[in-house]
DNA sequence: TCAAAATTTGTAACGATTACAAAATTATGT
DNA sequence: ACATAATTTTGTAATCGTTACAAATTTTGA
């Protein structure tokens, strides 16, 4: 359970002005670090603000993509995820039981790009295959 | 401009019956390797091939991706993109033109996945920021 | 406290993708 | 080659994630 104060103080710092929904989303996205989709988000929230509206949440995480303190991971063909946590790292998707896995990964271990004159500025590494739970099930 | 012939056969090879749709989307992928969208290949092939049904391009596409001569890229938000270039390989997306872009990369260069009994089949490696071009127009 | 600005809501629209049944094409056995 | 079975294609409708937008609500700041 992390303190309201500091996920205030934080989205504050980098310009999103830290009203309770906000706060709450957030929060969400950093105690449960699930990978999960708008639907998701809406669906368990709901439970804790009552009358929350998709849209709202929609909007939050665009909000949170612009100001860099969320990442949407393109990880899937039809939905997107989102991840507070925006420093490198992996990112692995079963194909049997559709589960996203971490793994970390310094930024220096990723190859540099080869095309002279252009900036990154989002590095996204995706594997996908069948996970060692799946795989001990003997499927895939 | 690729021999039918040969995309015939490849197709043949990976469990394709190669039926004349499929060669020439199979064909208009290799030949035009531009990353396209179901609705740039459904457009542009239906001059060559009248009475083409954009249904059609997707169960194509579905194939191919479950015969694995073709992987599906999600480095858009929105839309899945096509490449028939099944070798490891890199993607740059820039955010002010929406152009995507190849990076040569080898299997080896990306790193080792740190999960115990994981198996991986696929490799995805996405970088977004601002081309070369879009860079020296001044934008982003 | 009050008015202006920003946010949230709910519904409708949008666009990519899929479902599905009928029509057309291809493959198979004789 | 022919008839028939199996597969593929088509076209429309449905689905689902996301966005647009105007009205209602909340927040901000004088």
């Amino acid at each position: 359970m992390i303190d309201d104060t500091k996920i205030k103080s934080f989205l504050g710092q980098n310009g999103i002005s830290p009203l309770p929904k906000r706060v709450k989303i957030m929060q969400y996205l950093i105690e449960k670090h699930n990978h999960p989709t708008v639907d998701m988000i809406y669906s368990e929230l709901l439970h804790e603000i009552p009358g929350l509206s998709k849209t709202t949440v929609y909007n939050t995480l665009k909000l949170f993509t612009s100001k860099r303190v969320a990442v949407a991971l393109n990880i899937e063909d039809n939905e997107i995820r989102y991840d507070a946590d925006t420093a490198t790292h992996g990112h692995f998707k079963c194909r049997v039981c559709d589960g996203v896995f971490d793994f970390s990964l310094d930024r220096d271990q990723l190859p540099e790009i080869p095309l002279n004159g252009f900036s990154v500025d989002e590095y996204h590494y995706y594997l996908k295959g069948v996970c060692s739970s799946c795989r001990e099930k003997g499927l895939g």
